[in-house]
DNA sequence: TTTATTATTAATAATTTTTATCAATTACAA
DNA sequence: TTGTAATTGATAAAAATTATTAATAATAAA
């Protein structure tokens, strides 16, 4: 059976504090800041439980590493192609597009993420 | 300068055959049935530049593996998470939504893909 | 509370995916 | 045809992720 540990706590609660989206590694070097012991492969094994369980968002990336999200509730990304840098979008979510794919194709669609590609502010 | 290289061709032309979204290693399979000489490195090499020159998409996936696709115009994309395939969407892509977003955030927008995630009518 | 069970952990080895290196080759310009 | 430098194939290296394993600790049962 699934049990609480004090490290799953840490990960998600720093994930949680973080509005970046961290890569495993990221977190990871967050996390060793006030706890030095929490090891990589914790941090990669309860990420993915995490997101399993649905309370963590995984980002899928071009540069093919993974990113997190400790924000819950949907929303769309904005990814910069100099910096890597993810960033929220207060966007709203496009209405019916997940019923349209469904009736059209027969899928049984669970999401949908909008990601958008340039040069964010900082960058330009 | 950039030279046009039968293997690069060979390449181009492989992926533009194939409906699925292969995988580099996909994709280096496919190609060494009929031309077993071609290494992997040359087809990331080969994939990095066309994608960078625009004749082929990349297609980020959540299992981190990177997918190419040798349609140029742009489409959205099913994601299955049973069997990890991708696939294309004939919807009309969504209307000034890239220019919302330079608008707001003052990001300068590329482009924009949106990507549905489920299970495929195969895996249902 | 105490004990037993077993999921989880930290550390690290192994695997997987992608990129870098380098001598040999070859496309293109002169 | 010849010189050049981009590209190739082979392979080493790097980066990212997962598996292994003995030790630990969360929960249930006694």
């Amino acid at each position: 059976m699934k049990r609480n540990t004090v490290q799953r706590q840490i990960i998600l609660d720093t994930l949680k504090a973080l509005d970046t989206h961290p890569t495993a590694e990221d977190l990871h070097k967050e996390i060793q800041k006030k706890y030095p012991s929490i090891g990589i492969a914790t941090v990669y094994r309860n990420l993915r439980q995490l997101t399993e369980s649905g309370l963590v968002l995984q980002i899928a990336t071009l540069d093919g590493v993974a990113r997190y999200d400790g924000c819950a509730d949907p929303h769309y990304h904005f990814h910069c192609k100099t910096c890597g840098g993810a960033f929220d979008l207060e966007l709203n979510l496009i209405d019916g597009i997940e019923e349209a794919v469904e009736s059209k194709y027969g899928f049984q669609v669970d999401s949908h993420e909008v990601t958008f590609t340039g040069t964010c502010t900082k960058c330009i």
